[in-house]
DNA sequence: TTGTATGCGTTATCAG
DNA sequence: CTGATAACGCATACAA
């Protein structure tokens, strides 16, 4: 690098000097604007505006004892086609983050024990005052351990397998995946479809079967009885492969079915090339796989999630009750579309 | 969350205090261990074991002047298929800053102008030191900002169009991608391949250009004379199905065609698609669809790539010189994969 | 409304 | 080799 003189960066001191105040009154412009009279207020902004202040950083936090910083994992891979929404949120978190002053930093680890570990390291150096999990589950050692160190944090996920999804201890933002399911498969009946089959994970996934559960509900408003629908209804392993073959045991069981909502975007894409393309089939997180290929999927609204997020952590921060609950749950927004660039090629 | 006492984090006082030593001691034994006698050294590690102590982040930003922080920018969402690459490279920057005691920090921008403004805030507020770009071109505004700001950079990618790769006021890592290409195309010769073809993007795209020189000269060392080669070569746009097209196109005219190498897991994936997956197809950047499809890859190794830009950002903030220069060229490894399971779906 | 004094936790300087 | 003192830049209680 070229290597001019050191510059130093403006202070305090060097915008009360120019706008000829007292430092503390540039701190109130800054910090309490109401407490200072108009005129003083304009010289000092001048002043500011002139020089580029802006405070340090780390001399606000060391002072106000805030880092200002929430952290969030990033994991090593986002696993194949459905890994991108992490990656969406991660953006959204940052982007809405900075809005609110906050940064978004990055940690990584091999398993529960490992984070932990970096738990302790950032709180202890005071690096960070919140974290952001993608997700839990009841008994996750992590979460225990961040509410017995009073550590304010939130996830992306209900903590599935907690009898009370109300713990006040627990924040949480989620996806209402059976609201979406539901309402895309009312869309496929109101647009004429007579059959809508539903391709998902075995149950026990609490993701998953809520999932189901939408699709089952819709079914049920639209006056099909429940034992018809269970023959509609099959179950793969995530993967692209196995979805293409559950999708044609399935329609070689039921010729009839003229739609198919699945669980994820993976299975939706093994669906599509079970049925070369020739039955509409909804997938699950808008995928830019989805978009290239051109079928119809259920978008998760990260950007949504992660205000949900912020907001809940704020309320933590200043121990606030949390709004109406510490915990928020999105609608998704269906994706319709009618074919694609890409579906061609399946046949 | 549970409102326990605020629970102070030990200070060097604390340290100090429970090893019977002053704090400045304390300090000593963390920055400058050798300046401190063996058995007051291992008395002060014992107490910041016990206390579980860890210097307060900001304050030592505060006193040493660097924030021990290095940012980059999170693009909207990776680019369908080959977006994982930065993921990953994220990734391995966070995993090995990490081990050097640095913090990476995340920012967005939707344009070059918004990025500088960007820059501007986190310098001003001293709350960065070093800035990691994924690519840059001649003339990149970005660049030029940071240059003639005396900012510490290092980008992935060469700056494709300076005519002088080695500006020493420029640092950068790139993937050999000349040579990735043409240890993939040797492989697949010695395999007892006859005719190995290129699938590649449009001239003028330094990456692609690149790729494709090394496909060239694998082809001129085993022979072939350059006539004979440029038959078997053919471009086409990012994109499944513009890859299919060209392949396809390709294929009629060198019916005999018995490998193929691509600039993309994309175009490989188009490639596949057309041939059946027939032929030995080669992509590039070994995304996770090349796993889960099986088919080659050349993989960017981007852990080296974070490692050495670390390395040159050391380099940079020490302002010692950066080794040989201010520059890494990785060597990728090729990944061949025999066939994946899925590659049966595609006939 | 404005200015003054003090401390956040750390490290660097310098005298013992 | 160790210990006192000052300063990094900011914000707050308190006095003017």
């Amino acid at each position: 690098m070229a290597g001019g003189m050191p510059k130093r960066l403006p202070t305090v001191s060097d915008v009360a000097a120019l706008a000829g105040v007292s430092r503390q009154t540039v701190s109130n412009v800054l910090n309490s604007p109401a407490v200072v009279r108009e005129g003083t207020r304009e010289r000092v902004h001048t002043a500011i505006a002139e020089l580029g202040y802006r405070p340090h950083t780390s001399a606000r936090r060391l002072r106000t004892q805030r880092a200002a910083t929430i952290a969030v994992r990033l994991d090593p891979v986002g696993g194949g086609i459905s890994g991108a929404v992490l990656d969406r949120f991660l953006h959204a978190l940052a982007e809405r983050g900075e809005e609110r002053g906050l940064t978004v930093m990055l940690y990584t680890a091999v398993d529960p024990d490992d984070e932990i570990r970096q738990f302790r390291r950032l709180v202890d150096a005071a690096a960070v005052d919140a974290f952001v999990l993608a997700s839990t589950y009841h008994g996750d050692p992590r979460t225990e351990w961040l509410i017995e160190h009073d550590q304010a944090f939130v996830t992306f996920g209900r903590p599935w397998g907690i009898p009370d999804l109300t713990d006040p201890k627990h924040f949480w933002v989620d996806v209402d995946g059976r609201h979406g399911v539901r309402e895309a498969t009312e869309q496929l009946l109101a647009r004429g479809a007579r059959s809508v089959g539903f391709l998902g994970w075995p149950a026990g996934s609490g993701t998953g079967d809520e999932r189901r559960a939408g699709w089952a509900e819709a079914l049920r408003d639209a006056g099909f009885d429940d034992a018809r629908s269970a023959a509609l209804s099959i179950v793969a392993e995530e993967g692209v492969a196995s979805g293409r073959e559950a999708a044609r045991a399935l329609l070689e069981r039921e010729p009839h079915l003229d739609a198919l909502v699945t669980a994820s975007d993976t299975l939706a894409l093994g669906a599509l090339i079970a049925t070369g393309g020739r039955v509409p089939v909804v997938g699950f997180d808008n995928t830019p796989v989805a978009e290239a290929i051109g079928f119809s999927s259920i978008d998760q609204r990260v950007d949504e999630v992660a205000v949900a997020a912020l907001d809940l952590l704020d309320a933590v921060g200043r121990a606030q009750s949390a709004g109406p609950s510490g915990h928020r749950l999105i609608e998704p927004r269906v994706v319709m579309r009618e074919s694609g660039p890409l579906l061609g090629l399946l046949r």
